[in-house]
DNA sequence: GTGATATATGTAAGCGCTTACATCAAGTTA
DNA sequence: TAACTTGATGTAAGCGCTTACATATATCAC
């Protein structure tokens, strides 16, 4: 096996020097320099990291939590994070929970074992309190499209108020007047606020929306198949329904094409995400489009700027916004 | 910190004790083990995995390579794996090489760097010779969804070419007798065995296909929607396509919107994968499943029984069959 | 009681690095 | 020229574990 201490010996050299080359090469003279990365070369040397890692107390390594990896929504943002990462030479160590609290949990802890730098993780089922109490000095912990009480600095998040709110603009900018809505799980802080921001701004032109007509679900297709089921068998009045994300709005797809009902002559479907699926339903999905990527990147970008306490790595805003990804699955009224 | 040491004071043993608890905790005494563990749960004692795996040359860590992470066929594949190792108590760190030789090649040293124990590796870019080289009785690699020559034992994948077979039975089942197929990069040795096994069958059958009505594309939406562009343009005789995979096929069916082309009745399509978009297309696709979960846990569980040298571990094939996955996209001809 | 065997624990030498500190040569200042 | 910088390199002490080996104690056959 190729060590620090056989480079050393090829090259006539200390391992300090060698440890140097590697690490501070602006600390060992030129031609030293030359004949160390000579010996590197030629002997094909790699640092083994669990050794730089015991030594120096950091391991270039920044952990990351979802919930599992076989679905875009975490794909995209795990994607976002490790392009963010290599620009500085970080490496991503990701760990799924499999959405459970007690996967939440060791992963976390585990990813602490590993020494990972930093921490950028995606948690719905630890409470605020929690997570805060894993927070600490040493080991940034970045909430990667959450919002975290007491822990808002280290919060990436959708403005999902806002959301909500552009989900009813546009609504009623289309001319409807009267609404469903079936959201996430309530435990879930973006189905909170996403109900309140629709909500809100329907108040603002003196509309309500029916109770009955608000359906809690799971971010399923069932979910959002069992949901339209349900709407239809109330017989409420509604013209257009938001959807908190596209699988259940392609669950109401599959729902209606069992009903006959047309979308969107007869009902109007809103979704959210900008999911892979949203452009291959028929009519295509007009959605709530999130930048997940982005958001992924910056909670990348937040890590390392907190790690390395440069806040010039990370500029941009922890909040972001959604915009409107038109298709084929809103009526628009106004136009008959 | 709280270390072994910590530990070993506060339980009045010495250090080589509590570790021994740890790791071979049949080799201390009873009374003392249980010592031993009220230290490390009164100070919350983690161990230390660098200093671990620099003691043992372990990591008890098995690295993987995906092209990247936001695409559920990749995803499937990951959950797989992780799914295996955690039941053993291995963790996974997975790593993207977002689709180039570099990044293989990148991600391949990165991974053994950080003392993986093995890995399992999914490439397209890297030749068969290249990745034989890497090949290492220390450190097993296993091909996940690829053969290698000279390494068919550490290669797990689907029987390409029978599902080829079964792609050209399932269309002659269904009574149709003239094709057209879109396949992936020809360098992609999938492609090339899927394409030998569905000409062979109608060949068995006395067909042939047309060389023009063999496109080869890139796996993505839109390869899939020019493929189809051209072979309408061409003029030529068929009454269904074979794509390689459902992003193709999901091109071909906006392609045939476009040109006001009815599917099933006037073009059947099959597809590939089974991917998250088949079933929300309309209509649904027919497709070619492959188990990428079971792929990937095979994987997993083929690559811990060559590292720890227990041929229990991983009992089953390491070839795959594909099945069929019947929607509606396939006309059947005989019922007319 | 003796020697052999088994079981439990401790001692201490690493694992391959990083880094504080020491050393030394060469340049600088007055 | 003596005293002091400066820059380049080496020395060696860890980092927090594992584990071969040594030691101590208990058990057993005879």
């Amino acid at each position: 096996m190729v060590t620090l201490a056989t480079v050393s010996k090829v090259a006539g050299v200390s391992t300090a020097t060698v440890s140097r080359v590697l690490n501070q090469p602006h600390k060992v003279d030129r031609n030293t320099r030359q004949v160390v990365e000579k010996a590197i070369e030629k002997l094909g040397y790699r640092p083994n990291q669990y050794a730089r890692g015991l030594a120096s107390k950091t391991s270039k390594t920044i952990g990351v939590i979802v919930n599992r990896f076989s679905s875009t929504y975490y794909g995209f943002m795990l994607d976002g994070v490790e392009e963010a990462l290599v620009e500085y030479g970080y490496k991503t160590l990701a760990e799924s929970s499999r959405e459970t609290a007690e996967g939440e949990n060791q992963a976390l802890l585990s990813l602490i074992d590993r020494q990972c730098d930093a921490l950028v993780i995606h948690t719905n089922k630890l409470t605020d309190i929690e997570l805060a109490q894993y927070q600490n000095k040493a080991r940034p912990i970045v909430f990667m499209n959450r919002k975290v009480q007491a822990c808002e600095n280290e919060s990436i998040y959708l403005d999902n108020k806002s959301a909500g709110q552009l989900a009813a603009s546009y609504l009623l900018q289309k001319g409807h007047t009267s609404f469903a809505m079936v959201t996430g799980p309530k435990s879930y802080h973006e189905s909170v606020s996403r109900t309140n921001g629709f909500i809100s701004t329907l108040k603002e032109h003196a509309i309500t929306i029916d109770k009955d007509c608000i359906i809690e679900s799971d971010f399923t297709v069932q979910g959002g198949y069992d949901s339209l089921c349900r709407l239809l068998k109330q017989q409420k009045h509604f013209t257009a329904i938001f959807f908190h994300n596209d699988e259940m709005a392609a669950g109401a797809y599959k729902a209606c094409r069992e009903h006959g009902i047309a979308i969107p002559s007869q009902i109007s479907i809103l979704g959210f995400d900008d999911a892979v699926i949203a452009s291959h339903l028929t009519p295509g999905l007009t959605t709530i489009e999130q930048p997940l990527a982005e958001i992924g990147r910056a909670s990348g970008l937040l890590a390392l700027s907190l790690l390395k306490n440069k806040p010039e790595i990370f500029q941009g805003s922890k909040l972001f916004t959604a915009t409107v990804k038109e298709r084929d699955s809103v009526k628009d009224i106004n136009r008959e």
